[in-house]
DNA sequence: GGCTGCCTCAACGTATACATTAACGGCCAC
DNA sequence: GTGGCCGTTAATGTATACGTTGAGGCAGCC
């Protein structure tokens, strides 16, 4: 990706905060990566001026961190902040599933949660895991698209965002994840039925599945960081 | 609060967010109110630079937003607004009750709830308001730091500021709040048994029950914006 | 040899300069 | 009178300038 191309966007501001944001969730930039506003803007063809703006951003959204004299430093994810980012991410997509139950949608809005549930086995019984990682995000994407709470929302993708390195990490050193399909699944049918208790507390359930073993996994391996 | 004052914190952009910020809490700038880059620098002592990067802050934190061309523009909070707010609160504060209960804090740690909770019901009796709303928000955020998720506690903090002006607008709308004091101490008592879904679920009811009231007095008030 | 204090330098925070561009008002045609 | 076009102007986005200050190195002292 060249200077010319993450100008595409409207401002440089939003092409500094893109170009930067990019690199950390590809981990071209390694957590503790370390770069001087200067470097940045020299990086990314522009002055410090949309640099410093875009920064800002990014550390208000937990990406980044700004040390004066220091420059930026990618923030790397402890196994605590796994767990600090799962909490909250179990109780708010909870919520979400609750939310759409309550909300009764049309069968139609519910197709691509099933859709996104059987590509997931598929890609299971072909082994691709990158497969079902994306499948498995279309899912929880969608769940919380259907919420209709678009605060609660674009809260989830933040802290997905901040997790996303350590998922990919994790993603082929945990068991095979043959139990979501059937979680997602009973979530997905709960909703159905319209009752807004059971979709939550099963997706609670599945969350705090996959919390633990994540933790397990990050401790087993002394993950200290991502 | 004069220019001088407003520098004391270390960097002009802390001195011009704290200064934006506190305008906009204190409803000395009405929601909808507008004002230009130039005129902020003005008013606070500064340049427009450090006030572009408090206005990026606090863009991204929802109290305001920047349009080209007019200046920032402090956000009104709709009723659905407070709605999606009260579903996050909710499902992120039982969380919080659900992680305290689990940590089994002890006694001199829970001592601060059973005090605010008390104090809530001696304002009450004095018809004090103010100072029942204080020690209401002293309880929550007690609960809240307790539960030791520190990035949790950040975004309920965020919301409560998003929320406050409609809270302090309403709080002498509605019903005298007798039922908070009780509900307070019986999550309290569940956190002290170690009973974190109890917990976890009589903080949600309590959650409920606010949000289902503030709901009914927008719309009694037809208060379209606070 | 290790530690402390000074000095240098560069990174940052802030101010200012400047080109761009959209809002607004006026003017003209109908 | 009304609607549309054009020019003016001011607000913004970005670049650049500049003073301040803290980090790191070096020398001198214990």
């Amino acid at each position: 990706m060249n200077a010319k191309t993450e100008r595409a966007a409207g401002s440089l501001v939003d092409a500094a905060y893109a170009g930067i944001r990019r690199r950390i969730l590809d981990n071209r930039w390694a957590p503790g990566h370390q770069a001087l506003e200067q470097a940045l803007a020299l990086e990314l063809g522009m002055s410090r001026t949309p640099v410093r703006e875009a920064l800002i951003r990014l550390a208000n959204e937990g990406l980044v961190e700004v040390v004066p004299r220091h420059g930026m430093r990618v923030l790397p994810v402890s196994p605590s902040d796994m767990q600090e980012i799962y909490e909250i991410l179990t109780s708010l997509e909870a919520m979400a599933a609750e939310l759409v139950a309550r909300r009764a949608p049309a069968a139609a809005e519910l197709a691509p949660l099933e859709k996104a549930s059987r590509d997931m086995d598929k890609a299971l019984k072909k082994d691709d895991l990158d497969a079902w990682a994306e499948a498995d995000e279309r899912y929880h994407r969608h769940l919380v698209e259907l919420c209709g709470n678009r605060k609660l929302a674009a809260i989830v993708y933040n802290y997905w965002d901040r997790a996303h390195r350590a998922r990919m990490f994790t993603l082929r050193l945990r068991p095979k994840p043959v139990d979501s399909t059937r979680e997602h699944l009973a979530v997905v049918e709960a909703i159905r039925r319209g009752d807004a208790v059971a979709a939550r507390e099963l997706h609670r359930a599945h969350r705090e599945r996959g919390s633990r073993e994540l933790t397990e996994i990050l401790s087993r391996y002394r993950l200290s960081q991502v």
